[in-house]
DNA sequence: TCTGGCGTTGGGTAATACCGAATGATTAAT
DNA sequence: ATTAATCATTCGGTATTACCCAACGCCAGA
C-alpha cells in the first residue's frame, strides 16, 4: 500500500490505518492490525493517536473516521476559486436537467468528485464529494486529461495504468488518444458505461485564463433517459455552456 | 497546539503542519515551518510526505491542503446513518423557510456541521459543511449539550472552557444550565448573535431510539427576518418537526 | 557578478515507532 | 460459579527514524 519510500515513515502506516477503517466499516483494533499486517499493539498506538487528534472515533461497534477530517475537507473544497465560482452553476444546471450535476478535477493523477448536485429526477448512485476515481473511467476525467500535454498523461498512465472497472473501460492507451481527439474537437467528453453500467456522462472542460484546464462540470443519468439524442445534442450544449459561465466569472472574482 | 502527549510523536507535528496550511492559505516551507516553530528541514519533510501521500498539493504559490482529505470527509460524513436519512429533510427545510438548515452533531467537544443546504434567500454565512465551532456558541450545540449529563458537559467544558465569540457569547457556566433547561422544556434551542453578529438560529435536538442525543437540526438567518414571532413560533415548530421526521426514519433504515 | 531568499539534500544522533509478551476487561460457554 | 476465549490495553527494550544542522543549488533582482 504505502510502498513508497516516506520521509516521515510512521505516517505512511497512519494512513494504512485510515484506510483501513475505511475499507473495513467499524472495525476494531484487532481487524485493523490483521488487515494492515502489524501487531496489535502497533494499531493501537496509531488508533490512540488518532483518536487524541480527533481523525478517528471509537463508536459502540468499532472505530469509524472522524469528523476533523470534514473541516480538513471542506476547507480543501472551499479554498479553491474554482469551487465557490462553479457551486451555483452547477446547482442550476441539476435544476434544469433534472439529472445529477457534478463539478470534479483531477489531482494526483485521479478525478476526484469535488461537487454534486441532485436533480429533480436523479436516481441513486454510488459517487459521493470527495470521492476519488480513476481518470479514464469518467467523462470528467476525460475532458479534463484531453486537454493537457502527452507527457502529461504518459505520468498518469505510467503510474496507476488504465484499470478495467467493467467491460466498457478504455484500456488501451491508443483509444483512450483518438478519444482524446474527438474529444478536443468537439469541446465535450461522454462516458457510456465506462465504469458504472448503465450510466451515461457528459462532461465539458473548465479552462481557467491562459487556456489550461482546470477542472470539468459533467450532468450523468440512467442510458434510459440518456438517449443519443439527447446525449449528443441538449446535454454537450448545456455542460458547455454551463463551462463557460464558469470561466467567465472566474476572471471577474 | 499538539501538547498532548501523543503516542505516535510525528503524527502531532504533521498535523501541526496540516492546520499550519489551513491557516496560512497557500504558504510555502519557510512560512510554514516559522509558523509551528521547526526547522525549514523538518516542515520539508513532513510536506514532501504529505504531498505523496496525496494530502497536500504543492500549487504555484504555495501548499494547499489535498482533495484526499475530501475523499476521507465525504466517507466519514457518508457513514453516519443519521447524515443519510437527514439530508433530504434538511434540503427541504431549507426550501420551506427559504434560510439555511443546517444538520450537526457534537464530536471530541466541538459543533461540527454535516451539511448546510441554501435557501432562496439565504444570506451568505461563513459556515461550511465540516467546520468545527465551539459547542456553547451555537444553537445547534446548545440543543445538544442541553440533553447530555451534567458530567459530559463538565468534561467538555473542562477541556476547551467557554471562549468569548463577540459581546453575545454565553461565558458562564450558570447562565448556560440554566439555559439547558429551558431548552429541554421548550425542546428546541436558540443562539441570538452569540457567534456571529446579527444572525440568529434555533434548532432542535434528534434522539435514537434509546433517547441518546445524536445530532440536531437548525434554521438560521439574519434578525432582520428572524423576528421574534418568527423565532419563537413558526421556526422552533418547523425545525420540531424536522427533528422528528428524521427521528422516525432512522428507526426504520 | 553579487546578494538574499527560497527549496532541497545528506548525515549524525537523540528520540521514538514498533514490537513481543504480559495484563486486564468482557463476554460466552460449561 | 468457573472456565475459556477474545478483545483491548499496558509496558519496556531496541532497532529504527524523526528531527535538526549545515551546506548546497537555484532563481530574481540589484
Amino acid at each position: 500500500m504505502s510502498s513508497e519510500e516516506l520521509r516521515v515513515k510512521s505516517a505512511g502506516t497512519m494512513f494504512d490505518v485510515v484506510d483501513a477503517i475505511k475499507e473495513l466499516d467499524e472495525p476494531t483494533v484487532t481487524n485493523i492490525a490483521e488487515h494492515i499486517g502489524v501487531p496489535k499493539s502497533t494499531a493501537h498506538d496509531h488508533l490512540t493517536t488518532l483518536t487524541d487528534l480527533d481523525l478517528a472515533v471509537a463508536d459502540a461497534d468499532g472505530y469509524r473516521i472522524g469528523a476533523r477530517f470534514l473541516e480538513y475537507g471542506g476547507y480543501a473544497r472551499e479554498n479553491m476559486p474554482v469551487f465557490r465560482v462553479a457551486r451555483p452553476v452547477v446547482k442550476r444546471l441539476a435544476t434544469e436537467t433534472g439529472e445529477h450535476a457534478n463539478l470534479g478535477m483531477e489531482e494526483h493523477g485521479l478525478a476526484v468528485f469535488l461537487y454534486k448536485s441532485k436533480g429533480e429526477d436523479a436516481v441513486t448512485i454510488d459517487t459521493h464529494s470527495g470521492m476519488r476515481v480513476p481518470v479514464h473511467t469518467t467523462a470528467m476525467g476525460k475532458a479534463i486529461l484531453a486537454h493537457h500535454s502527452r507527457e502529461y498523461v504518459e505520468a498518469i498512465v505510467g503510474e496507476h495504468g488504465l484499470p478495467r472497472i467493467n467491460e466498457n473501460t478504455i484500456t488501451d492507451r491508443e483509444t483512450l488518444y483518438e478519444e482524446f481527439e474527438r474529444i478536443r474537437e468537439r469541446g465535450y467528453a461522454t462516458d457510456d458505461g465506462e465504469r458504472v453500467d448503465g450510466m451515461r456522462c457528459v462532461a465539458a472542460p473548465i479552462f481557467d485564463e491562459n487556456d489550461d484546464v482546470l477542472a470539468a462540470v459533467s450532468v450523468s443519468g440512467p442510458a434510459s433517459r440518456m438517449h443519443d439524442d439527447r446525449l449528443k445534442n441538449d446535454l454537450p450544449q448545456r455542460v458547455k455552456s454551463a463551462a463557460n459561465v464558469i470561466e467567465v466569472n472566474l476572471k471577474y472574482s
